[in-house]
DNA sequence: CTACAGTCCGTACCGTAGTACGGAGTCAAC
DNA sequence: GTTGACTCCGTACTACGGTACGGACTGTAG
């Protein structure tokens, strides 16, 4: 009834058809159902494709994001796991948040020093950059990890 | 005299001997003098290094970067250029930090609503991202662009 | 009935940011 | 004077998240 072709539903979605195929093939959309040859999809994939699109923009992967989805729905799994996984993903959103917040802090930091005005010789944003403490990488990769050869 | 051969160079800024090469075929730093056939760098390449990788922590892609680090090279440029780009990536991560914080708490709430079983069908992570604003993604690709054929 | 838009499928390709490989040359120490 | 660490070069490969292509098929409007 509600369901649209994957043409429609992309633009609903405000992704591109082929993004949609592809999440198909990655498995974070189920298999639809083909009436007549052609894909359709419910208010409900729809919905959760623009969910996908949302945490692609905050920065999940689609495979955190495919975690994020397994969090729900299941009517009566075993609560006891699902709160676990819950409550470890949490801890890993935390985290970002904290990564986030000390980049936020670096460039307001930077913001606020900065006359704003005038020549770039006394421009307080390039010498941030230029001389900014090593302990504050957001993904731990101030070492870049190498293979030993 | 102070100038540093490739490895040292990469252990002082922090990166692999190869992302030096990388950047240098990316045009993010100049083509080294190379006394006899081995590529040597002042400390202000590696500061340019140093630069490049501080900037890459804090979200800019390595095309900003160029942007930035092009911006540095031209004196007459107004710093409030480069204050406004700050500005504007410190509101990006802004937007990020709000929806994680509302991915946290709907997480947070699954993890207390569980034990008391059932009440997850109106699950709240969707929600938490689901009906956010169209207009705020970090790099206007909302619509997404697609060739016309 | 014929256009034409939309869809099907698989495969190939894109940009980003590196990372790895392999064979040859070089430099310093022992 | 040979070993071992370092460097050279070009190419290939990785992971991620899509995007594009092309030939066949379908569904609808004029």
């Amino acid at each position: 009834m509600g369901d649209l072709t994957i043409g429609k539903a992309a633009q609903v979605a405000g992704v591109g058809v082929e993004t949609i195929r592809f999440y198909e093939r990655q498995g974070l959309i189920e298999q639809p159902s083909k009436e007549a040859g052609y894909r359709t999809y419910s208010p409900e994939v729809v919905a959760r494709i623009r969910f996908i699109r949302q945490a692609q923009r905050i920065g999940f992967s689609l495979k955190e994001t495919l975690e994020l989805l397994a969090l729900r729905a299941k009517p009566d799994a075993d609560c006891a796991v699902l709160r676990e996984q819950a409550r470890h993903k949490s801890a890993e959103v935390d985290e970002k948040i904290t990564q986030l917040l000390r980049v936020r802090a670096a460039l307001e930091a930077v913001v606020a020093s900065c006359p704003g005005r005038g020549g770039l010789e006394d421009c307080t944003i390039l010498k941030a950059l230029e001389d900014m403490p090593r302990g504050s990488a957001p993904c731990g990769c101030d070492e870049p990890m190498r293979k030993t050869r």
